[in-house]
DNA sequence: CCTGTACATACCTTGACACGTATATGCTCT
DNA sequence: AGAGCATATACGTGTCAAGGTATGTACAGG
């Protein structure tokens, strides 16, 4: 196989159940590293190497607040996710209004 | 870490980027395994494989023809992908609003 | 029946990644 | 400058999942 790494898609991003749950926390308003780990119950280091993972693929971004550094959301990763099922969507509403039509025969 | 594994993300089956090919094939007609391994150019067993992944996770449903299998999509495990990011749409959505305003404001 | 085709599964190996613990960096305040 | 807090990073370890190769199963046609 062939490992040219390093292209980290933002699906293999958000597979981690701890890295949906800091932007899920981010979602409503920014928050500093210590307030991300008091709320997830997440030791320190872990949050911070999260934080950063998220930070290098564009979903957050953090500024410095003395000896805090504050992380909020960045929407473009998020969009490509959003971006990518739009082909579905479509797929599901076409099924959707099948069965509509189905039910609108019934009665 | 508790390791109570067999719960499996729809994250997680989506983060794997053959997977993700072959959900895109599907969508527009239910293909057989020959077909998705010829146009995807991957091993056969490979294809399997990730076939059994997607449909143990609901992603996909197959119909025996003959000696093949036709393998057609199924909506809800993207339609929860899709509800995850209900909240984050309406995030982004918000910042457009705003530099909108912004823009409004600026002539 | 026997051959070929289509697909599934078993087994092994390898690499990635998440974690924990320990330690470093950096800022603030006295 | 030194103490203490907030955050980042380094290192070692275990687990898991994806790939490759080989083989099993099942159906179709001659």
């Amino acid at each position: 196989m062939e490992y040219t790494k390093n292209v980290e898609s933002v699906f293999e991003i958000i597979a981690e159940p701890n890295r949906r749950a800091i932007l899920s926390l981010l979602v409503s308003s920014q928050q500093s590293v210590g307030e991300i780990e008091r709320q997830l119950r997440m030791p320190q280091p872990t949050v911070s190497k999260h934080l950063r993972v998220l930070r290098e693929a564009g979903f957050v971004e953090s500024t410095v607040d003395a000896q805090r550094r504050l992380y909020r959301l960045k929407p473009e990763p998020l969009q490509e996710v959003d971006a990518w099922l739009a082909p579905f969507r479509r797929f599901w509403s076409a099924h959707v209004d099948a069965l509509e039509r189905h039910l609108d025969r019934m009665d």
